[in-house]
DNA sequence: CAAAACTTTCAATAATGTTTGAAAATTTGA
DNA sequence: TCAAATTTTCAAACATTATTGAAAGTTTTG
């Protein structure tokens, strides 16, 4: 397979797990493409090697540096900003884990501790507690969890995992 | 707070959480609807509680008996169909689990295989098979992560996020 | 300081995903 | 077998989200 091939359908397929992912296509596929490219890439570079519009390539590479995972590059003598992607994929793994729980896990278990207090004794009543409290115990170990896989040092993940795995 | 109101916020929050998930809110609030319900519902029920048109309840109820989370009950002397949702939260989250390593895991993987016989000896080459390498190493250790959850017995997450948390 | 180079914003538009509702298909009971 | 009950399907309407592109804003350089 040649290189453009390649990189070609690595962009297109992150793109695609981006989508069902909650995060738009556009960003996956900038983030993709900073991801193998071997030098800082411009936003008309971006713009130009996934046919998409300045807007979109400005927003989305915002999106990616919020993120983190996603940093400006001034090259001496150049005017334009240049852009690379965090290489280590440890490291992107541990900040995307950190964005989606803050926006995701954490609101949820909100709601969860705030439904703890529903008064009555009814069998209805009695079952949702016991539903919704299994869920809440759930959902907080998950956060625990996510909590120290996302501010552990780098090797964290890879031990436990291989611990797990024996 | 009143058990409809608990509901009422439950479901909701459900919904919406589905939503960054790439899981429809429909599907979402039914899944949440029948896990505080203390009896079977029919998709009437479903569609009166949660205010969705019959062809909506329906879709979305097949989509979760497909995702194995939710199934048919027989209620005798009734014509009707009746749905339960599974009520052990592990066996809905692996469930799940199972669902997105054969949507979303298991496809990229196959690209990344795919993508290892990429010719070329340039340095943008190898940047980017090293690149594409170490994403591969990561998802296939996430893979045999997920597979392990999925098919394990009852208790080995809860028994894995105790050994890890200490 | 003015013009050029570049970045950001955002209203309009396009694309995508969801929901409806009524018609068709299927199942059940007599 | 028939007709009532129920489920399924799916084209059209609606809703949401993503994208564009041109204009406004900012920074840099001579």
């Amino acid at each position: 397979m040649e290189l453009e091939e390649a990189k070609a359908k690595y962009i297109q397929a992150w793109g695609a797990l981006g989508t069902s992912w909650g995060i738009n296509k556009a960003m996956a596929m900038i983030h993709a493409l900073l991801m193998v490219s071997i030098k800082p890439l411009s936003t008309e570079d971006v713009m130009e090697e996934l046919k998409i519009s300045r807007g979109n390539a400005n927003m989305n590479i915002r999106a990616l540096i919020n993120w983190g995972i996603v940093e400006k590059k001034i090259i001496p003598g150049e005017r334009k900003e240049y852009f690379v992607a965090e290489k280590d994929i440890m490291e992107v793994a541990r900040q995307v884990t950190k964005e989606r729980q803050k926006r995701e896990i954490e609101p949820i278990l909100k709601v969860l501790i705030d439904i703890k207090n529903v008064k009555g004794e009814s069998p209805e009543a009695k079952a949702f507690k016991t539903a919704t409290e299994d869920i809440y115990q759930f959902t907080n170990k998950v956060n625990t969890l996510l909590s120290k896989f996302s501010t552990s040092d780098e090797n964290w993940f890879m031990k436990m995992v291989l611990k797990i795995l024996k």
